[in-house]
DNA sequence: TCATCCAGTTAACAACTGTTCTCTGGAATT
DNA sequence: AATTCCAGAGAACAGTTGTTAACTGGATGA
């Protein structure tokens, strides 16, 4: 049963997701590792110091965003990957899950991209250890369907994160084209699909 | 014909190169868009201001070190792609290549992986720009290949971005593995080239 | 109703930042 | 030998930074 937050709890948390906001907007034109903490409270209104009644520190802000970036995006992928149909439909469903996806949550992705090898080492390893996570629930879906048979462990897990990092690639591609005409967003979708074809075939043949 | 530097040329050379050095030394920790001039003078051990002698801002020395990091490696790509051989024999010549230019230069490899999508607007196109160059290399090589008969111009390109796309990660994982024991470093090379090889497998069924 | 809690404030700290203007001394040129 | 050039130094500028300590006042729970 779910608890009702008290006004005192529920103030807290709105408060707490403004910095997350304030935070993701400054990061539009810079890294994590240049972001200030009074930059911050600054962007939300509030003194300095109420910063440290929500996170430790800036890196700690960080991991929280991952969580907040990715989190949430690990059903839409199990859904999306798993349900059964033809290899070409899967492709598709993916590119428009990434195409979607970025653009309901460009700063997301933006901040993504960039931390995944940033300055922030608590930031780097929450935005690897969510990979890993997408590569494992990649894997486990690839093992089920039948054309896995006969492949090792270690293989399926080397195409998973084929497809992961391919996904993110991809991401970052619709990322720099939401800005222009729509006809870039469709070059970028075409090349994914392409890109994802050729690595399925290379599934289907791997074996001979 | 090459024309000998006087004194006070070469001495301005050396010091630039102690700047980009001591660049490239502090962001093993941090990202471009946080280090500060005065930080990069206080390392070489010069005054702030003699700075300016040799950039006009920290995202000048960035364009600089891109340069530094990826202009010299133009040429052992198209070498090591270009050679003839069987496909298996390419795969293993260009994880070897990423493995040793790693091993050699770490530092550069972690600016690129790390600033590709920095913070740092200019630093970004002048990495992505570098990034297209490689592209259209691996794509020239690709298309005098014979299994490129009866490849759209796009396609090719498309195949030669996976390639690329696919060095630098592994490059990344290569520097993830570097201060670990060696087995680690293998397992990463064992997966590049499997991850090459089904590329590669795709390449040979895409026109099925 | 009264004591407790705690999100947010205020003030102050030493340390740091990029950029300017002026100056110096040795190399380069004439 | 006399002059020009220019890499680097020095000092000062107004702002910025993270972190500390002690505070206020409204919601919370007894």
């Amino acid at each position: 049963m779910s608890h009702t937050l008290g006004a005192r709890q529920a103030q807290k948390q709105k408060t707490r997701q403004a910095f997350l906001d304030a935070a993701l907007a400054l990061l539009e034109e810079q890294s994590l590792s240049s972001l200030g903490l009074r930059e911050v409270t600054r962007a939300v209104g509030l003194a300095p110091t109420a910063f440290y009644r929500h996170f430790r520190s800036i890196p700690d802000l960080g991991v929280a965003l991952v969580d907040e970036a990715l989190g949430s995006l690990h059903p839409m992928v199990r859904e999306t990957v798993s349900t059964t149909g033809d290899s070409e439909e899967r492709i598709t469903r993916a590119v428009e899950l990434i195409a979607h996806y970025v653009a309901a949550h460009p700063s997301h992705v933006r901040f993504i991209a960039r931390e995944r090898h940033g300055g922030v080492q608590p930031v780097r390893e929450a935005i690897g250890g969510q990979l890993a996570r997408f590569a494992e629930e990649v894997k486990a879906t690839l093992a089920q369907d039948p054309e896995a048979a006969g492949w090792s462990d270690d293989d399926v897990l080397m195409l998973a994160r084929l497809y992961v990092d391919q996904m993110l690639i991809s991401a970052s591609l619709f990322l720099e084209a939401l800005e222009g005409p729509a006809h870039e967003r469709d070059r970028v979708a075409r090349l994914a699909t392409r890109q994802l074809r050729l690595i399925t075939i290379g599934r289907d043949h791997w074996l001979d």
